[in-house]
RNA sequence: GCACAGGUGGCCGAGCGGUUAAUGGCAGCAGACUGUAAAUCUGCCGCUCCUUGCGAGCUACGGAGGUUCGAAUCCUCCCCUGUGCA
């Protein structure tokens, strides 16, 4: 059974309103995802979330097969019911970590060897290591074990990077349908299963995106994510490898842009037609003090904002907005209170939902 | 009153004869954050001036003197704080 979506509407310039229909959520996109890397969107609970509109979150396969172990969430009832949510869920592979953790990695045509973040101990991962624990966890969407390549790489390695990425996708794809049927909530939802999304790499190289995708394609992935983006690179090279891959995907299935961007990128990159975007930003920039704004970037740590009496975005209808000011939400962030990092958050949040919403609006107006 | 221990830049606190306008931390100010090792990180943080430079001048380590080429650092007296004994 593979995933079903559909297109309700579409812009002329490649951008599509559509709904896929997952297990446990029908999500309707263009959507953005928030990321909730450890079981939780950072600050926020799942019933704010859900207030929120939230229709999807991010989880990481990595960071909860280290703590508290994916054998235990399995024992619990999969993801969902450990973390009670139970709209769509989307697990990383840890191919991300094999970016960032760089560190604490070594990396073989075998898999990834790591050193843990939280005590060093040593574990390794492999495509279909990955996609044991992500079947564990049972997140509505699974990715391929990717390597996230770093900008910048030279063309021979992009290259080799691909090479890696290319041969994780056919063992991560291969392993995930031995096994999909083992997902805990299979009998309970009418013996649906998960997804399986395939990432194309490439670096900064047109060809090699272009290959990426056409190989991938060939393996007849669920759905496919675009990775190795915003990782250092100028936005025009973002932009750029994006253009150049979204139209050798299939137009039928959800097209993924990982780890974008800022407002104005998000909402650009829907109208060309990609369907799902998370991105950390929203909700890290919040904690750290950013909101962003129809007015552009508020920094509420701004002594300017002291006695700030009006809301942080007048044009933001959020229940931060509607009810508090930037003074206060000043004092609270200077204060260290943890309720800074909630309602920045929560307006965060409200924000970049919005904006997805006002793109579905305009592709198609019911709903 | 006596005996110890102390008084350092907004606060705490190093330094105990010379690369000391003075280590750190906090507070303050500004900025960064893009599939989260992030409630994190970076810069500034005595005053004034400019040709903005590992620039110039001024003022600074309780107060006043003194020793010394040179003192936050040593000596004398005074003031104040803490603890103990009367």
């Amino acid at each position: 059974m593979s995933l079903d979506f559909n297109i309700i509407a579409t812009n002329g310039a490649g951008g599509r309103r559509g709904r896929i229909h997952l297990p446990h959520r029908t999500v309707e996109t263009p959507v953005f995802v928030p990321v909730g890397t450890a079981g939780t969107v950072k600050a926020v609970a799942q019933d704010v979330l859900e207030t929120l509109g939230a229709e999807i979150i991010l989880s990481n396969t990595y960071h909860l097969y280290l703590r508290p172990g994916h054998e235990a969430i399995r024992r619990m009832g999969g993801l969902h019911r450990f973390i009670s949510w139970q709209r769509a869920l989307l697990t990383d592979s840890g191919g991300f970590q094999v970016f960032s953790l760089s560190g604490l990695r070594k990396v073989t045509d075998e898999g990834v060897r790591f050193r843990s973040h939280l005590d060093g101990s040593s574990h390794s991962f492999t495509p279909d290591h990955s996609i044991d624990v992500q079947i564990a966890l049972g997140a509505d969407i699974a990715m391929a074990f990717d390597e996230c390549t770093e900008y910048p790489a030279d063309r021979s390695r992009a290259q080799e990077s691909l090479r890696l990425t290319i041969a994780w996708a056919r063992r991560s794809l291969d392993h995930f349908r031995a096994h999909r049927e083992e997902v805990v909530w299979r009998e309970e939802l009418g013996g649906r299963t998960q997804s399986l999304f395939g990432i194309v790499q490439g670096g900064m190289y047109r060809d090699l995106r272009r290959e990426s995708a056409e190989r991938l394609v060939e393996m007849d992935f669920d759905g496919y994510a675009i990775g190795g983006l915003s990782v250092g690179e100028p936005r025009e090279l973002t932009l750029e490898m994006i253009s150049e891959v979204l139209p050798l995907l299939p137009a039928d299935k959800p097209r993924y842009v990982m780890g974008v961007g800022y407002p104005d990128e998000i909402e650009e990159y829907a109208r060309m037609g990609v369907d799902m975007m998370d991105c950390v930003l929203p909700t890290r920039a919040a904690r750290h003090g950013l909101l962003f704004t129809s007015e552009g970037r508020l920094n509420i740590k701004g002594k300017r904002y002291a006695e700030d009496q009006g809301p942080p975005d007048p044009a933001c209808g959020c229940m931060v907005c509607r009810r508090y000011s930037r003074a206060y939400l000043r004092h609270l962030m200077q204060a260290g209170e943890a309720l800074s990092g909630m309602l920045n958050t929560i307006h965060n949040l409200a924000y970049y939902l919005g904006i997805m919403e006002r793109v579905r609006k305009s592709l198609h107006p019911e709903g």
